[in-house]
DNA sequence: TGAAGCATGTAATTTGTTACATGATTGG
DNA sequence: CCAATCATGTAACAAATTACATGCTTCA
């Protein structure tokens, strides 16, 4: 009945769950940090909280497994209802402007440093290239298209980032005290 | 006494404050997007908020100025505590990584349309480093140096946008389906 | 003269963060 | 066999989002 707005971690949970087939929030908890966490947080206690709320709305459906022992697992899978939503979802344009939060940049700002932000952003971002890099070369080319083109996206980041600390530690502040 | 831990809106708080010399939350809001609301959001609520929690913890100064009609006005400033709290943490590494948060690529990463996505996103971007680049030229090469070198990686950041979507408007998907 | 917008802020609701709970299973 | 970690999830608290409140100004 109502549309019960649903928000961007919404569509992660019905694009995750479609792309799985079924799963628990716990499996969609280990999905993505490989996924679409590179570029989206989704805190995990939130997942089943959301899952919970697609299901009380008809777009997932549930399951309870026993797993000899420990908890029952919760397992969700679309409804049609969910698909459709999806696919409603996936053909409207973003709405929203992205979002940056760097503590380094923000730090820059507000007087830090530059060679020594440098110095400590440097690392981390090279450390992400390669991972990404590692990622594409694993991908074998086949599977859906999405996840290899938002991987370029992040790739052209982490690169210009590098360039762009790489500037900052050689600095001499030619410019201003 | 007790450190009362302080977060990255606190310290944009005391950071913006630092710079005004002095100012209501209002004023605090008024001035973010001009400068680093570009890298950081902070929602107006939580200005009022941080500022009475500074002000409790000993980092902030409050008068409340009577306004010729409306609410009177709470204005803030640093004490030395404050000064001091800043000073430190600009010294400090910024201990955690940068998160993005890009509508348009999860609906890239779960199954959207690249080129009608391109085609939403573009302009965007577009009018961002305008707007950037704008601010750059008006900008007199004088006062402090930390907001023009991040206003560089915005620049950067926008750029490589740019070159990103503009790849995916041509796209003829030469992979996969 | 009335609607729109500015200046200023509070409150309700939803999300996000962090800490905790509990019974396997596995490695040393 | 004990400690660590996995698998699974709940709960408490802090922060963000959204909506509302209130009395100017300003402009058509």
């Amino acid at each position: 009945m109502q549309a019960a707005n649903l928000t961007a971690t919404s569509y992660i949970v019905l694009g995750l769950l479609e792309w799985l087939g079924e799963g628990s929030p716990y499996d969609l908890k280990q999905a993505i940090p490989r996924t679409v966490g590179n570029f989206w947080t989704v805190p995990h206690s939130q997942l089943y909280r959301e899952a919970e709320r697609l299901h009380r709305g008809g777009f997932l459906d549930r399951r309870d497994e026993a797993t000899a022992g420990g908890r029952p697992r919760k397992v969700y899978c679309l409804t049609p209802k969910g698909t459709r939503a999806l696919a409603r979802w996936r053909r409207e344009p973003p709405a929203e402007p992205p979002q940056l939060r760097d503590p380094g940049l923000l730090k820059l700002f507000l007087g830090g440093d530059p060679r020594a932000l440098a110095a400590d952003r440097l690392p981390a971002h090279r450390r992400k290239l390669a991972e990404y890099e590692e990622i594409r070369r694993l991908d074998a080319g086949s599977g859906p298209r999405g996840p290899w083109l938002a991987l370029d996206a992040g790739i052209a980041h982490e690169r210009e980032w590098i360039r762009y600390w790489s500037r900052l530690a050689r600095d001499r502040q030619e410019r201003r005290g």
